[in-house]
DNA sequence: CGATTTGTTGATCTTACTCAATAATCGTGG
DNA sequence: CCACGATTATTGAGTAAGATCAACAAATCG
């Protein structure tokens, strides 16, 4: 098996796009990375990849499925802090205290990699391609927050709702899949959470969307019938992250 | 001068508290840093210290006074992300794409050091103390924009205010200042901004707050009366962060 | 197949926004 | 140092966006 075909494994079945980019490591760097991953086993609906509360030691990576993280407040809410979609990284929120303060709970069957911190700051001593890289994927974690604030902060319901929608047909589009027709894997009460609506709104703006034209919604299932009035509702330019 | 005393020139005159965390680095290892910060001269109210667009090449410690970081949105807007006391970093959410996606302004006068960020991966790869220490304040800003974001998404008006009066005392706290009694170096128009409240929100909730007891606000003093109640309102327990 | 959870729709209510007027503060130049 | 205009802050009245409550429909699951 050459490196070539081994970046080949390590990027497809372990969802480690994101520790891949392109131009970030090279095909021997990779594979040194790829050795420390750990292929974990699948975790049903509603299984918990970590808790509140735990020791953090790992970083993870979404091969398959989706991961929704959140915490409990103090009036035992839930209080949804973000959604993770195959190739998407998580955990990195909890390297500064060495405890998870959030939990991560898994939406449907999904597969996820799980990569030992340690290592990584072993192996980034090293390969200063990928201390580099971490740093970015850190500082980008920052921005996507930022972006999300600034949402909460000013955005009324409909730009929210549109806004999520763009931002997760992007994020299909980017895994190489439709970005116009998917499935939402959270409950429409998970997307309220997250976006600081209750459910209630989040089903009118569906409803709304939709008889403006702009969606057809099915369930979980959502086509995006005009990109265009998505991107005006959003306020978002269309190539945006 | 001994290594001891270029320590304590480093962290008390140049604000570095931050890169200089307790049991992070050896007072060698300080040293090191401590030689490439640039002491950049003062701010004056409303300089600005980068520019959305422009390039990045380092982050920021503030020394003194204070920064105001914010984005301009579509309609022209200012969207504040973020305001930066003595002894925190600022800059970075630019590693990444590496060109400010966002403004800093002074709202006093101000002194700042620069630290530029090609030394910091030229020093982590090096002293591997520092490069966990970059890791943990990047890990940290994630943190501390997943708790802005749950307060956006939840929370009340009073609650909002009620946090950010407490965010702000415990950080005036750790920086040696009184807890109880500060100057508020922002507008009430930027307070507002930054917590999705109007400026006539914000003006009547600390009337408010002032009839209950809790506080004492002149102009842009503000003093705690009672900090029992105020983290009652802000739903925070008093030790947080 | 019935039970439970999840989603939709309608009616009403509340919080915080908007608009407007006034007051206080700041900065500048005489 | 004070007077001036400009910015910033406060307060009040009316409004609107979205929350809550409630009833019902649809999907999911054992």
């Amino acid at each position: 098996m050459t490196s070539q075909s081994k970046f080949t494994v390590s990027c497809q079945q372990c969802g480690l796009n994101e520790l891949c980019l392109p131009n970030s490591l090279t095909i021997d760097e990779m594979d040194e990375v790829d050795r420390v991953v750990k292929r974990g086993k699948p975790l049903q609906r509603g299984e918990f990849l970590y808790s509140t509360g735990e020791d953090f030691s790992s970083i993870y990576a979404v091969r398959s499925g989706s991961i929704k993280v959140f915490t409990i407040d103090d009036e035992g809410e839930e209080q949804v802090i973000g959604f993770y979609l195959p190739g998407e990284l998580l955990g990195m929120d909890a390297i500064d205290s060495r405890l998870h303060m959030s939990t991560a709970k898994s939406m449907e069957t999904s597969s996820v990699c799980e990569i030992p911190f340690d290592s990584i700051e072993d192996l980034s001593t090293s390969i200063r391609n990928l201390q580099m890289h971490m740093y970015k994927l850190l500082s980008r974690e920052i921005r996507i927050d930022q972006e999300l604030q600034m949402l909460l902060a000013k955005k009324t319901a409909e730009e929210r709702i549109g806004a999520f929608l763009m931002n997760l047909s992007m994020r299909y589009e980017q895994r190489r899949l439709s970005s116009t027709r998917f499935r939402l894997p959270m409950a429409r009460s998970d997307i309220g959470n997250y976006l600081g609506l209750a459910v209630e709104t989040v089903s009118r703006i569906f409803t709304r969307m939709q008889t403006m034209g702009v969606l057809r919604v099915e369930g979980k299932e959502v086509e995006i019938l005009d990109r265009q009035s998505l991107c005006n509702i959003a306020h978002v330019r269309d190539e945006e992250i």
